[in-house]
DNA sequence: TATGAATGAGCTTTCATTCAT
DNA sequence: TATGAATGAAAGCTCATTCAT
């Protein structure tokens, strides 16, 4: 598993390059590699070298690799946040949010941030410590915005009290997460038509 | 030649154990340790600490790390594969298979094989070389199963058309298998329970 | 993830050397320590304790153990090819250049690069696979040129027909080689000189 | 080098057969991997596997790695000895007893025991310490046995006197034991023939 | 006579990180 | 701002050897 790890190759005469476009180059670099390896997979030599740049320049621009992987998540995480805050600051049915927050919370960021959010997705399950604890509360908000669109369509009768709502949105949210495992093999749908396909099943299967 | 390698001299003789229980105490280990940490983030040194025995023994038993990953595979992957064709043979409509599928197939190895497919599912993304092929196609021939209740139920008319087949198992595959990540966390809801309400909304979401 | 390796706190500052002096002296070390125990029973802790460095150290420079071992073939075997090819290149009769081949292409270098030489002759039964290729293919080319003196003297009549000249070759070559194995006990006889007197022995031998 | 180490393969039902054919077996092994990747190289697993036998088994018969090398030794140095000592015997000439030296002591045991030999020639550098004494001296002496014949020659006139008749006999040794690098693509010569040819070069070489 | 589980030191190699320049 | 030599702990794995059975 993720055994193939690349030679060190002697890199070529340092290149003078604009700052941000080093700190960027390496965090795109460092985000392919993760998607394909994985965090604890990828060493930091890789990233320096598929970015062309140098150790030096890798510790110059973040603390540590694990502080790379901050950022990323940063990149996308207020983001959807917002998105979902926005949903459920609608004037609308909850049907009508519901669809909303699956295709544009959920599914559309999948597509402008494929990467981030997969790497998220996989490498979440340790962000117990303190320097995780800020995502792990904003994916925790983001979890309340759903849990809030279900109850609402719940007390108001237009959905079905299927049992727990968080349950639900577990389910919801698991529905469209787990689209990153094979959003490359979905051929001509695009990740908003999807959204609706999905929006569609799971409002009609939660209408009362 | 002139390696006088394990020339043991003051070390203690070696403990003599139940074989069996020292092979299945290493894979209890290991898989605690993925699930809580992950594969690559677990040393081999970590597993024999945390199973009391010594690497010697780890590798007596085992070829290679990836080797257990595999074996701890094979554990439910043919259960699972069994009981969603078990399903598929059955005589009954669609809407009966997929609640069938979701409940049966899919919850409940969830709950019985929690740790191990929790660490399948996190680490399936590197399957690509041959070694993991096997499963990879077991994995993918019961994604099958999930299209084929599917496609059943539109042919026959009791589920709407609702695009492709094959996206729409996703989904439902999607949903369950994301619940890996929270089910610790779902109170007094049993797995079985959990199925019964996610095939409820998806048998509605999906009916003509 | 969840791995701290690494997280140096209470170590010394890494040293700065000069770094080819920190190269050439690994591949000392390496070289001496081969030459006494062999290369597989010498250990990369063994080489870099030898001299004053690290692990880390070794293989900044280096790829692997072998890639070293490589390096060191390479520093000898063009020098000693090329001196063969002057040899044949001279125009002079077959007992001049057997005379010559002895002496200056064979026992010369041995004096020269005695610990490589020796550390290639112990080590060469191995290179078959790809990455020895190309010693191999030059040691092959040094024992056509001495296959070809050898000719040239049976073909002008100087040289006895005494059967295979490839064989006789490899008869002159072995005299030559085995001296590494006992010429540190060779006394006041300089390489030079036991190259004279084996030079005359063979070319007397040889003589129609 | 010698880096292909095979995999612990699971060996078949305990086979019963007579104890000499388990120690044979085991030293035949030996003898083809020692010969095949190096002492070193070599593992008492592979050692067991390629002989159908078990590590058990091994130490029964053998102290150890390094006692089953003694063994191996010892199967051919007394008996080329012996040769050695046998033609010194014999009331001829210098010259006679040099070629038949060469033929008889040196190139006809090369080919009954050219794997042993080959092992023996290849991991003789090590031998200083006291488990190889032994082996060591035996050498010497007949090393001693080759001067002895070359100094006959020169007290007798027979031979020319060249320098020191140690480095000649070296040099005798060298031609010959040389072989076994490349015994295997000799063609259709045998090691006899190839003993007469080395034997008529070296003493037309010598002749005073 | 033979087994094979177990040992534990040692192996080659990798890696995140530091820091003099 | 950037380099890359150096660190040293730790990784996965191998091995000769022991010994209860």
């Amino acid at each position: 598993m993720a055994k193939a790890r690349g030679k060190k190759t002697t890199t070529s005469a340092p290149v003078k390059r604009d700052p941000d476009a080093t700190k960027a180059a390496l965090l795109k670099s460092a985000l392919t590699l993760f998607e394909k390896k994985g965090y604890d997979a990828t060493s930091v030599q890789q990233i320096v070298d598929d970015a062309g740049r140098t150790k030096g320049a890798f510790y110059h621009y973040y603390e540590s690799k694990e502080d790379l992987l901050h950022e990323l998540h940063d990149t996308f995480i207020d983001y959807q946040l917002e998105l979902a805050h926005a949903v459920l600051a609608r004037d609308e049915p909850a049907d009508v949010l519901l669809a909303a927050m699956v295709s544009e919370a959920l599914m559309e960021p999948l597509a402008r941030y494929k990467s981030e959010i997969s790497v998220f997705l996989h490498e979440q399950r340790f962000f117990s410590e303190k320097q995780f604890a800020e995502i792990r509360a904003k994916r925790d908000e983001f979890e309340g915005c759903v849990v809030e669109v279900i109850r609402r369509g719940i007390d108001s009768g237009i959905f079905k009290d299927v049992g727990s709502p968080r349950l639900i949105a577990f389910g919801v949210i698991g529905m469209c997460a787990w689209s990153h495992t094979w959003m490359s093999q979905s051929g001509q749908y695009t990740p908003r038509k999807i959204g609706e396909m999905f929006g569609e099943v799971l409002v009609s299967g939660l209408r009362a």
